[in-house]
DNA sequence: TTAGATGCAAATAGTTTGCATTTGT
DNA sequence: ACAAATGCAAACTATTTGCATCTAA
């Protein structure tokens, strides 16, 4: 039962909630798809496939839960038309989408850690995790179509 | 009738669409919104002031092309539960999200200049905007409760 | 002139709720 | 022990669709 907690199963107990057994699957869930985006269809899939007897509801709630906390974050990608949850991993997630194909684009590095400092200076925050998403053409539309 | 055309607007006519009345009064609303952040349903409420002919479906299918134009972005920001559309008004956006209480601070300047460059060179794209979401706590949040 | 866009209303998803019961701490 | 969270199913929103009509180019 007592496997070791995830440092996101940490902030979530830390944050006064308690690790009931929907929470922590929809978060197993959640870190197990790794790179991959899930929508909350997915999610919802999967949390019964690995138990049915959680409820919609509860998949909701905590996935709500998760985003108030920024441990994962809705985003439009894929086809604006569902959300999908993506993981803020160690506190960064950044990708490009591209404005005709729609294809998503993940990049690792960023150079942010200057405007953070800056910026939690300069505003008095604290920040912890940032999304940065870049728009444009990919490689394939580029040369496709010169004049998209 | 031909006031002239926002940037915007030539982009939705140059991208091969027509520049219709539902379609140019969602992004006047859009427009004149300024800073502020407005849900689907707000943007259906303020079209309707201005022209209660214009019917839903077409506000919807309207946001929905300029999204995959990148011409605005939903993102869920003050109180994860529904969309907000954000304009991407010189192609770029950037807010801080207090992961606490969930107030939005806006900055102006990011220095993304230089990782723009670096990715379209390295991953072969061209870029044209960017979103830009800090999460982390304010400076209200941070004095309240140090140990939040 | 005509492909593309519209408005309408009905259909569909997607998400939230109220409440009795269960669970984590 | 008991506040907090759950599962259920019903209620509710928000968004999408099909189609006949209209309109921008």
């Amino acid at each position: 039962m007592h496997q070791e907690l995830s440092p996101r199963a940490q902030r979530l107990r830390d944050a006064g909630h308690k690790l009931t057994h929907a929470r922590l699957t929809v978060l197993r869930v959640l870190e197990e798809s790794g790179r991959e985006h899930l929508t909350s269809a997915e999610v919802l899939e999967r949390v019964d496939g690995l138990d049915s007897s959680i409820g919609r509801a509860s998949v909701f709630r905590a996935l709500d839960l998760l985003t108030s906390l920024c441990l994962i974050r809705p985003t439009y990608i894929e086809s604006s038309l569902t959300p999908k949850y993506v993981l803020l991993p160690d506190g960064h997630h950044h990708h490009i989408i591209c404005t005709n194909c729609h294809r998503v684009i993940e990049f690792e590095d960023c150079s942010l850690d200057g405007l953070r400092a800056e910026l939690e200076d300069r505003l008095h925050v604290r920040l912890t995790g940032h999304l940065l998403e870049f728009y444009g053409l990919c490689e394939a539309c580029l040369e496709a179509d010169q004049s998209v």
